[in-house]
This record gives C-alpha cells, structure tokens and sequence, in this order.
DNA sequence: CAGCAGGTTGATAACGTTGTCACGCCAAGC
DNA sequence: GCTTGGCGTGACAACGTTATCAACCTGCTG
C-alpha cells in the first residue's frame, strides 16, 4: 500500500508484463487479453498505484484537464452554477479542471490575454467559456490559432468551431410575458440586461414578441437599460416608478435586477405584487430569497454546463465530426412576486 | 513567434548557451551572468517559449498547482468569495488551482476519498481546505500521512501542522450583540450555525458573552438550532417569532439565515426592523439585496483566504518554519434591518 | 503445408524539463 | 607562483509515462 510512490514499472515487474502492457490496462485500449488485464489491475490495486499526469502529460501531449474561463462582473451564483456542472461531467471523465477568472476591469484586452496564457502556460486540452466571453472575438481568435478545441455556454452567435449551449431565451422571456398578459398587464415595462451578453437581445426580443402578438404596443418608455446586477436593476426600477404613468409589472432580463427592483418598490412604499407585479429570470439562489419570493424562468445552467463540458470531452475524444448546438428549455417558475394587476 | 512550440533546447540554440542555463533563467536562480541572463531572455521572448508544466513536473517532482477542497452546501457565496481570493494569490505566484468538490451527502467518508484522489491523482503541492472540510478528522489524516502541506480557513481548532486564518467570530458576534443590546433591546433571540462548523460555537459563545457582560439571562428559549442555509433561517425565525412573548431581535449566525429569518418576519406580517430587528453574519451579497437590508458583521473571505494560500506559498517554498495563525477582524455593517424595538 | 491476417505482447525511443556533478576561470590568500 | 574556493556554465542522467514498430502467437485460407 506504498502508494504515491508506485510506478508503472513496479505494476508491471508484480504482474510479470511489459510497462506498454499496464499502460495498456490503465488507458482501457483493446487487444489485451483478459487474464492479462486482470493480472495488472490486480497488480496495480495491491500497489495502490495512481499513474503519474505529469508523466502522461509529457508523453502523450495531453493534459487531461480542461479551462473554465469566466468574467466574474456580478452573476456569481450563474458561475457556481456553472462550474458545477462543468465539474461533474469533468470528474467522472478522468479529466481536472481549471478555473480562470478574467479581470472584468472593462479592458477587453484583458480576458484575451488570460486565454493566451490559459492555453499556453497551462495547456489544457479544451476551454470552456461563458458568456460574455464566448462572444469576445479576441479571446476566440486567440483559441482558434491555437486549434484549441472550445465550448461556449450561452454565446450570442453559433459558428461551426465550437460546440455551444443556450438556454431557449427568447421563448421563455415570451412565456414570462404571455403570462403577465394573460393576468391582465398591459404596462410592462422591461429591464434590459448587459449587451455584451448574447442573451439580453433575445429576452427583450421575446418580450417584443409577446407585446405584439397580443396586439400590444411597446412602449419604449417602459424598456430600460440594465446590466445584469441588482444596483442596476434597482436604478432602472426606481426610473420606471417614477413614470407619470407608472407600468403595473416589471420584468428585468435577470433575477438579480429583479431582486433590485422589488427594493425599489419597497423603497417606494409600493407592495409587490399589489401595486406592481415583478419577474426575472434565472431562477437563481436570490430568486427563492426576495420578498415576495420571485416568479422567474427556470434556467437550467448545471445541465447545460455538464451538456457542454460532455461535448466538448466528446469531441477531445474524437467521438463526433460536428460540434453540437444545444438549447434548453427555461420552464416557467410561478411564485408570489406576479399577480393580477389592480383594477383601478 | 510559433510560441507554443518553442522547447528549451530551441531557446539554448538561439541564445548560445545550453539548456541548463536556459533553466537557471526561466527558474530566476542565482548564479547567471547578468548579459547571459539578458540574452536568454531575449531569445525565449522571441521564440515565445514557454516552460511545459508537465515536463517541470515530471522532473521536479512538484506541479505548482494547489487543491482547493471543498463542501459545497448552502454557502454558495462563501465559497466563491474565497476561491477568489485563493486564485488571485495563484495566479501571482505561477501556481495553479484545482477545485474539487467534495459531495456534502453527509456521508463523511466521500470528503476523505475525494481528498486522497486530490493527493494522489491529481499530486498538488499543497491543500487549502474551508469549512467545515478543515475539521474533517479524516481528511486531515489522510493530508498528514501523505506530508502534504496544507491551509485551512476558518477552522474550528488548530494544530501546528497547517497554517489557518479564521474569522475573529466570537468578538464580532460579541459586537453584534453589544451593538442591539445599546440599542436597548433585551429579548434577543439567536439563531445557531451548523454545528459541524467551527465559527459556530464561537459565534454563540460571543453571543453569550455580549448579554451575560450586560447582565441579560441567556434564556433557551430564545436560541434556536440552524444551519447556515436560507430554510433553515426561515424555520427558526417562524418558531421564535411565534412564541407568546416573543423577541425584539433575532440574530442568525450568518446572513443566509438572516435572510430566511427576514422572510419569516414578512410572512406573518411582522415589519422588519418596527416589530422585530433582523442581525446576520458575513455580508454577502445577500445581505445588500433583502429588504430593509441586513445589518451584519464583515467577514473579510477574499482576505483571508488570499492569505491563506500566501502563507501556504510560503511554506511550499521553504521560506519559513512554524506555520501561521492568523485572526481576521470583522467590522460592523449597520444597515436598516436593526433598530430600537417599539416601546410599548 | 505454406502463407496470411489479426490479436497480443514487449523493447526501446521519445517527451521537455530539472538535478547532479564536473569543469573552467578568476580573484584572493599564502 | 601555487593553492583555494566560489562563480558561471555545460554534459548527461534522471523523471514516468505513451508511441512506434517489430515479433510472436494463433487459426484460417488457398
């Protein structure tokens, strides 16, 4: 049980075969016979060995591990969120994980330069990437000249590199609003989230959607501008409550602004969802947390990061030609935060 | 600039020397000449060369990378704060960081396990654990057996084995109570952590200390059990807030629960802080998103846990010999969710 | 019965660093 | 002038795997 210590040489003088044929064993390739096989794993067991990485790594060219690169601006439970399902998939893989957050300091050059030193200094086999980064060009130049295979998780353009995952974002901002119709809103007002990020014109899209198949005119007085967390979102609500005609619903691109906006009203003495009704989107840790508890969209961000971390070990693999585009349905969350409007 | 390719005998044949040398540089040893450093230099700037991990490794013996480990229950938050601050002393010092998860599935024994494939599989040079991992009793041993060096944050006791950073919980719990007791309060209820973790004790003790100081009974009625997460808070807050002479204060051990204990106020129609003033422990983000938001205690994560992987750097380089003990302290955050109670 | 295909195995050379040790060289001490 | 000792440098052997390719079986085919 000196394990830690244990080398392939070891396994294979205990098991009276060739180091290629532990090797052999270790990596799962065929063409080894079965008594063979069992001979080695048995020898490998009573030997506590644990192959080297370093080593294989030096040989074979290959890491066995994977960057998760990431901003961190404000949505830190999406990144948890993230990371575990990255995580999950990557485990049960053989394969490690490294995290890299990149400077959110508004210098775009900055993230290009953490993938540069991610893929050189590091040498992971395949990058990870979350929005808004999967859409920085820089970052992308810099993987695709180095062949390096990618997943990006929620970008806002599909090419024909790397696989990607998105959540179906324009249908469920249209549910969201479709439901707040359905209660009898008429002025809805939307918060916009970060451009940068590729989902944010497709929630406002569904909300346009939803407006205009109901024979509703946008208002654009009622759409505000937002960046994702809650101080924006607490401002832009504030900004909207104030309106002269004031909307009976909010609903913001995100839950964290959604959040902001229920202090908003809170600090405008207008009870939620009483005087005015809000929405998000996300379902996140905060969502279940306000008062009144948020109706959002539920965004399956584990599932899609261990879908994208499973394609993209796929693809190390050589297991599939063309890389996969996946979307993810958002089922909608009814919770105490959305009700009928007053009747005045 | 084929960087990526570039291998240390091609920055030897550039620069004249042989790669010993080469290695003396990019390791910043003594003994080099300064213009044959210079040159070095210049050549491996050139051809954009970067040393290959694992070829260090295999040689070294050592990976330069760290194993953040671990559990991952309620405190969502918590954990990602101190993963930045591990990271960013990483990534300065040119190591790397792998996170592994441990499952909390409350079988104690997967912690060990995933701890002794860390250690194995993965060979970092060193372990930084959090709570309440760093009083797993098995994980620890299975760390010692091995001589891996290791940091804990927030532990419940201390060996001289592993340098630790730990929060100073119980004055600041101390402080928090001082701070509602001034405002006259005297029925104030307290909400517990989980057991497992070390803080919570301590927490409780500086909660303890605060009304006994003040010559208050510490009734047990008023002391209710937690632990750590949103539901928990929200429970112990409806059991305390119903009982016939119920407290003018409750302080949760931490804010996720104060955050549950909010909403338990807001569910029976309590106001927060006219009827019942709310105290929590952390600042999270949480903390600036409840309405009113929470009054609470600064734990400075990123901090701590910066220094933490400092000082286990440090260790790992040899560079000093008893490991260190450092004490955090935690500021008051006043905010809305305390004031005087009602007098009646 | 020779020959051939394909499964099974092993010798040995990479892989790109660091560690060990020996070798010049030069200044200081006798 | 001859040691001595430290600095600066290089040759070469690790480090523990995977990759290449040849060799050896075995059972069939012609």
């Amino acid at each position: 049980m000196a394990s830690g210590k244990a080398t392939i040489t070891d396994v294979a003088a205990r098991a009276g075969v060739s180091i290629k044929t532990v090797s052999r064993v270790m990596n799962r390739e065929p063409n080894v016979r079965a008594g063979t096989r069992e001979r080695v794993r048995e020898a490998a067991a009573a030997l506590g060995y644990e192959p080297n990485p370093a080593a294989r790594g030096l040989a074979s060219r290959r890491t066995f591990s994977l960057g998760l690169l990431y901003e961190n601006p404000h949505e830190f439970s999406y990144t948890q969120r993230a990371f575990e399902g990255v995580f999950a998939n990557c485990a049960s893989a053989g394969y490690t994980l490294l995290l890299l957050p990149c400077g959110a300091d508004g210098d775009g050059s900055s993230a290009a330069d953490s993938a540069l030193h991610l893929v050189t200094h590091t040498r992971v086999d395949g990058v990870i990437l979350t929005a808004p980064l999967c859409d920085d060009e820089r970052v992308l130049a810099v993987l695709r000249e180095r062949d390096t295979p990618t997943a990006r998780i929620a970008p806002g353009t599909i090419d024909g590199l790397s696989c990607t995952v998105r959540a179906g974002d324009r249908d469920a901002a249209r549910a969201i609003t479709d439901h707040l119709l359905a209660l009898g809103h008429r002025r809805i007002a939307f918060i916009k989230g970060d451009p940068r990020h590729g989902a944010s014109g497709e929630r406002f899209a569904g909300y346009r959607e939803g407006l205009q198949a109901n024979g509703t005119a946008v208002d654009g007085a009622l759409v505000a501008e937002g960046l994702f967390d809650f101080d924006s979102g607490r401002r832009a609500a504030l900004g909207l409550l104030h309106l002269p005609h004031r909307p009976t619903a909010i609903f913001a691109a995100n839950d964290d602004m959604a959040a902001g906006a229920i202090a908003a009203a809170h600090a405008l003495g207008l009870a939620v969802p009483t005087a005015v009704s809000v929405a998000g989107f996300d379902d996140s840790p905060i969502a279940a947390r306000t008062w009144p508890p948020l109706c959002t969209v539920r965004q399956p961000v584990f599932e899609m990061a261990a879908a994208a971390t499973g394609d993209l070990i796929a693809r190390l693999r050589g297991e599939n030609g063309e890389p996969r585009h996946r979307v993810f349905d958002c089922p909608l969350v009814l919770r105490e935060s959305v009700a009928a409007p007053a009747t005045p």
